[in-house]
RNA sequence: CGCGGGAUGGAGCAGUCUGGUAGCUCGUCGGGCUCAUAACCCGAAGGUCGUAGGUUCAAAUCCUUCUCCCGCAA
């Protein structure tokens, strides 16, 4: 007989960890974030979660705030919750909740990166390595106890989006290497270490925004890290301009926010060099290269302004 | 009807206000120069100007319809 399991979860990330536990139990709920209007023509869409929970008939439960709905996950004849990236806070009924208390996926190496945004701030602030964590949900922000860990090498090449990839199928196979232990109660339980700390809070818009004022690899950092989504962005020539991919060339350079205009380059000098940027998507265009850019640019020599 | 940007040879753009020969920077192809080249020189091909109507002697350009792409906001 397959232990009954509750998920709650919603975006992409996810989708792997909700297949183990179709795989390896009975999910009898899955609990995601209300249908949302999206983009311009506001089409109602579904979570990944609820998409991959349909294909499978597993019934859906989407409270608008949890906390006044909870009844329908309390009465759940359940053995455990899984949580992961749901998007809600947890009531303490649920956490508390002697039979079904949720353990959690997180995409850090907890207690580094607690919060909403871990993989992008793994990048963002040039951590090496980091990971995912299973772990015992609690009332603060992920800092519950750990119940397991594995670690994944940053790459240079890495962005966004492809640790992202990563640390989801990490988590899967985390998941579905911890989850007898944690089944049969004879799972390991460590206090996370408080003075190790660190937080990956959501990003807002203005932390999009390239700072030429910083050293090149932290500029780089932010690129990718920003990298497919939601995009670091300057203003060149007034307009916003999204910043896909660039390049550090490091150097002497004697102001920050001054541009250089090569043939098929475009570079802005920062504190320790030249950030040349290879990818961008310019106000109301597609993405495109740089080059491709500069050739729609009749006068080169015009006056150019970034900020 | 949430706000705004855009659609012009293969790519990126100008031209639209003020209607009158389809233009720029590249790429491609051919030729030349060169030890050589992503460099330079010469030449060529390639576009029903997003769709459908309207106004006009004449529409990329003015009016109207629709479609698609993009950013913001949610």
């Amino acid at each position: 007989m397959k232990p009954k399991v509750i998920f709650m979860g919603t975006p992409d990330f996810a989708v792997p960890v909700l297949e183990v536990l179709i795989k390896l139990t009975d999910v009898v709920l899955v609990v995601t974030q209300p249908d949302k209007l999206v983009g311009r023509k506001q089409e109602l869409s579904y979570s990944p979660i609820k998409k991959k929970a349909l294909e499978n008939n597993i019934k859906v439960f989407q409270p608008i705030k949890l906390r006044k709905e909870m009844d329908e996950v309390l009465n759940c004849e359940a053995d455990l919750i899984v949580t992961c990236a749901y998007g809600q806070i947890l009531p303490l009924q649920i956490l508390n909740h002697p039979k079904i208390a949720p353990i959690n996926v997180h995409a850090s190496l907890l207690p580094k990166l607690r919060g909403g945004a871990p993989i992008h701030h793994a990048i963002i602030d040039g951590y090496k390595e980091t990971g995912v964590t299973i772990m015992y949900m609690a009332e603060g922000m992920d800092d519950g106890d750990i119940i397991s860990q594995e670690k994944i090498i940053i790459d240079k090449e890495d962005n966004v989006g492809t640790l992202h990839d990563k640390l989801s199928m990490l988590g899967a196979s985390l998941l579905e290497k911890t989850l007898p232990s944690i089944l049969s109660k004879t799972n390991n339980r460590i206090k996370q270490d408080e003075s190790l700390v660190t937080f990956a809070p959501t990003i807002k818009r203005e932390d999009e925004h390239i700072d030429f004022n910083k050293n090149g690899e932290e500029i780089i950092n932010l690129i990718r890290g920003l990298n497919p989504w939601p995009l670091s962005n300057i203003i060149l020539n007034d307009l916003e301009c999204k910043v896909i991919d660039a390049e550090f060339i490091k150097k002497d350079v004697e102001n920050t926010y001054f541009i250089i205009v090569e043939k098929n380059k475009l570079g802005i000098t920062c504190l320790d060099g030249v950030i040349y940027l290879k990818t961008i998507k310019p106000f109301g265009k597609k993405i495109m290269s740089i080059s491709d850019y500069l050739n729609g640019i009749r006068n080169a020599t015009a006056d150019w302004s970034v900020k």
